[in-house]
DNA sequence: ATGGCTCATCTAATGAGA
């Protein structure tokens, strides 16, 4: 079973972008950030004619979540506040839509688009501080039942040097700091895996390059985009990959998709001990 | 490398992204 997340920066003007995509790789459940439309304006039946069932969180202009799916959505949760009610500001942080989730095949698949946060001292980073200490509780609950968890998404910080094309320009800045590195931790709390390192331990792949610059044509990017599992998937994970080649397409989004490859279900290969 | 890209918005110049 194939799952990605991808950045797409407008879902309306990467429409035939992420069409082919998903014609060409075939993945089985695609969440999607940053689709910037309300969910009446969501093109659902380009998916749904491809075989996918669809859920979106959107709202006009900015954000924006969405997972597509071959299996069927269960359990759909839009936002925090359809999961846990004990966080002082659950209506600030609800307001912009970037966290949905829903059990596909027994997994508890959570697509998350972290904020920027813009500056170190503004108060976009106060913002993005206290949505990243949302998302732990939030992971506390949800993880009540030790279903397994894909937490995947753009989380917009670069977990190690490693992740940035020139760690020594961002010492300290937005998307690179301690006190980001640090949140980010605290709220996987030792449970889920960054699983592209699990296959990948060296530097030099990235999945988002700046528009500006000529990012691209240098090969100056950042590692943002992270697929997260708990111990009892990240077992049946065979490879993780980041499809650098989407980004060298006409009119690209900003984000390459990264995808896991999981042998699941797991009775699938159960039975193929059988034959 | 951050003003020099791209997107969305009551189609012009602005805000946001990262």
């Amino acid at each position: 079973m194939l799952i990605a997340t991808w950045n797409v920066n407008s879902i309306r003007s990467r429409i035939d972008l992420v069409k082919d995509w998903l014609i060409t790789n075939e993945v089985d459940i695609l969440c999607l950030q940053e689709t910037k439309t309300e969910d009446q304006f969501f093109p659902v039946e380009v998916f749904s004619k491809l075989g996918y069932e669809v859920s979106i969180s959107g709202q006009k202009s900015y954000n924006g979540v969405a997972i597509l799916s071959r299996f069927p959505i269960n359990d759909i949760k839009i936002g925090f506040d359809q999961v846990i009610s004990d966080y002082k500001d659950l209506s600030i942080l609800s307001q912009q839509k970037r966290i949905i989730s829903a059990e596909i095949n027994d997994i508890r698949v959570i697509n998350v688009y972290v904020p920027n946060g813009s500056a170190m001292d503004s108060d976009k980073f106060i913002y993005k501080k206290k949505w990243i200490e949302c998302l732990k509780i939030y992971l506390e609950k949800i993880n009540s039942n030790n279903i397994p968890i894909c937490l995947l998404g753009d989380f917009n910080i670069a977990p190690e040097d490693k992740d940035i094309h020139t760690p020594s320009n961002y010492k300290e800045s937005i998307m690179a700091s301690s006190k980001e590195r640090k949140l980010l931790k605290d709220a996987l709390s030792g449970k889920l895996e960054d699983v592209f390192r699990i296959f990948e331990p060296r530097a030099q792949n990235w999945s988002w390059w700046d528009y500006r610059h000529s990012a691209w044509e240098k090969d100056k990017g950042w590692r943002i985009d992270h697929i997260y599992l708990t111990e009892n998937i990240l077992s049946c994970a065979n490879s993780c990959w980041i499809d650098k080649e989407t980004r060298s397409k006409e009119r690209p989004s900003d984000h390459a998709p990264v995808i896991v490859d999981i042998s699941w279900p797991q009775s699938e290969i159960e039975n193929e001990f059988f034959f």
